[in-house]
DNA sequence: ACGATCGTCTACCAATTGGTAGAGAGATGC
DNA sequence: GCATCTCTCTACCAATTGGTAGACGATCGT
């Protein structure tokens, strides 16, 4: 066994409920992808909350460790900065949609694993808002409430990162020049958003 | 009866769906909420996938006619017109967040529903790529590629208008006073990303 | 060599799913 | 008065859901 079924039936339900959402994916159908039967996943999650709570847990913490390295990586200016955790962002987010989709996915989850998942993200948000309200003072962002600002970038990298029928509405495919434009539109219109005036 | 049982299944329909989704709604559970059985439902209509067809044509038009009725009453001033669509799709976004939640639902539709779904919204998109772009060419809009311009701004107000627990992140309440503010954040927002450097 | 543990399996189960068949109540038309 | 039509209902159904019980072989420590 090249990676242990643990693991593979976590990456399979990563896929299938970011996509399709938690409650439209059974357990069955997580087995079938793993080419496995569904008592071995309840042997590995006792119950199918089990598995969507490690899930969540994956998800978050890959995206803390992806965003944490870009930002330490980053130059001073913030406007530079967002822009590279944008880059790091719409990476993961092209080459595994599911991720920010289950992210998302939280609103229609019930209230214990929805408050679960915003204390493992909270750290990060809380760190965006404090920054933003910083350079805001500073005069290096466009002013307003950073917590709305925050929530408003998230909201268009999420929203246009997990909406792909919206983006054939207007015309877009996904070839990868199509991926870099759409990157680099996203970014000026980060940019433009919060550059002070 | 005050409205007839057709209506008050759609109506129904259209708020589970748009808030938890098609596939974790269950027939017995629309006619639970409107108060009668499930054989009444499909009485109405003949499957499942006939009402969710149906659901998605009356919120498709709903949105439509909010936003074309917000156009013309719009001055003439690009940014103004964006403002005046903001406001009008903001309105019915809070007080039935399903609408945009069910549009966005178009992205784990099936490929028809989907299609069809796209279809009836088409004209609506094809109108505001095209003013983006004249606007852009006139230098009253920064210019980028309309197409995607578009979407930026689609992806940032429903991504904003479904994702409460987005905004619980920050710690925004929804109260009126909290909403407005929501709301001219928002304008800001997409004022900042669109006006010309 | 042998018992214990681990991982996957087959065989079930009750509840729920979308859907069919058809009875029966009420209004309507003639 | 009676047949017809409209609407909602009860009674089912097969398939699928999440989950339990326990058999079976492989691997392991001793």
């Amino acid at each position: 066994m090249v990676r242990g079924t643990r693991e593979r039936i976590l990456e399979a339900a990563l896929g299938l409920f970011g996509t399709r959402g938690v409650d439209a994916v059974s357990l069955d159908e997580i087995a079938r992808v793993v080419g496995v039967r569904k008592q071995t996943v309840l042997y590995w999650f006792a119950t199918k909350d089990d598995l969507v709570d490690e899930v969540l847990a994956v998800a978050a913490a890959e995206l803390v460790i992806v965003i944490d390295a870009a930002l330490r990586a980053a130059p001073d200016d913030p406007l530079d900065r967002i822009d590279a955790v944008v880059r790091a962002a719409f990476r993961p987010a092209v080459r595994r949609p599911a991720l920010l989709g289950l992210i998302r996915e939280v609103s229609r989850l019930d209230g214990t694993q929805a408050a679960r998942l915003r204390e493992r993200i909270q750290p990060l948000v809380d760190r965006a808002v404090v920054y933003l309200g910083a350079e805001m003072d500073a005069g290096r962002l466009r002013s307003g409430d950073p917590r709305l600002v925050a929530a408003l970038g998230y909201a268009t990298l999420t929203g246009i990162a997990t909406e792909p029928e919206a983006l054939r509405a207007v015309g877009w495919q996904s070839t990868p020049a199509g991926l870099r434009q759409l990157r680099d539109e996203l970014r000026a219109f980060l940019r433009a958003a919060l550059a002070p005036p």
